[in-house]
DNA sequence: GACCAGGCACATC
DNA sequence: GATGTGCATGGT
């Protein structure tokens, strides 16, 4: 049997106090902003440390050369990939993060077939991802999340600040620390971790981004950031 | 013109 | 295990 201490109940309500003020805010997010689980992992891939808007530039590019799938993504000319995702940064390394990562999805169709996916335990799966050169944890479990709908938290730059500057993690708390605090003190829930995530990034986006100060936080009562830098 | 954005791999200590 | 660095465009 095991001991539960207060300040485990505490975080958990807290979380959940956290979520529903974010929802009654931003309202339901409904994450990932694709039309397929395909283009979830191709945005995954291109939007890190870039903004969405870059993103949507590159997938509207492929979309209308009418590239945004796995064979073709896979056949087309590295030159012309580089063209096409250039306006999302660091185009040369993602060009070859995608073509590591199609490797990777024709060899092990994931998408293709339901059942294998079902039959893959969700932590087989991420070693898999994360085995493939320009998949790291983030990515990998935005994939996971987002295109394959298993239950895995994601956290990512917004998570970190911002529950730092509430006083629930440390500042310099690792991918895995971070995520386990989430996954400890949140039930189970693959909708619960995709709209959570979907809201924290609503929150960062608007209210707390990489500066000294937070703007007005929706979060007030429960922040304890006094919009002073901690 | 500086600073930031839904990270990651790699080198070095 | 921690810390530093290169990668690069586009918006504010």
């Amino acid at each position: 049997m095991t001991m539960r201490t207060e300040s485990e109940f505490d975080e958990k309500s807290r979380l959940l106090k956290i979520y529903r003020r974010m929802l009654a805010h931003f309202g339901p997010r409904d994450w990932w902003p694709a039309d397929t689980p395909f283009e979830v992992m191709i945005g995954a891939i291109l939007t890190q440390n870039t903004s969405w808007t870059n993103v949507e530039k590159a997938i509207r590019n492929l979309k209308s050369a009418h590239a945004l799938g796995p064979d073709a993504l896979f056949k087309m000319d590295l030159r012309r990939l580089k063209r096409m995702i250039r306006p999302t940064g660091y185009y040369n390394e993602k060009a070859k993060k995608l073509k590591n990562y199609l490797r990777f999805y024709r060899a092990e169709p994931i998408c293709a077939s339901p059942q294998r996916m079902a039959r893959m335990p969700l932590s087989e799966m991420r070693e898999r991802l994360l085995n493939v050169k320009g998949i790291g944890p983030e990515t990998a479990d935005s994939i996971l999340l987002y295109a394959l709908e298993k239950p895995i938290f994601v956290v990512d730059a917004y998570t970190r600040r911002i529950f730092y500057r509430m006083g629930l993690t440390s500042e310099n708390a690792s991918y895995d620390e971070l995520q386990g605090f989430f996954m400890r003190n949140l039930p189970e829930n693959t909708e619960l971790y995709n709209d959570y995530h979907a809201q924290i990034v609503a929150l960062g986006k608007e209210y707390c981004r990489n500066k000294p100060e937070c703007g007005p936080c929706p979060l007030n009562e429960i922040c304890m950031n006094k919009g002073v830098s901690p």
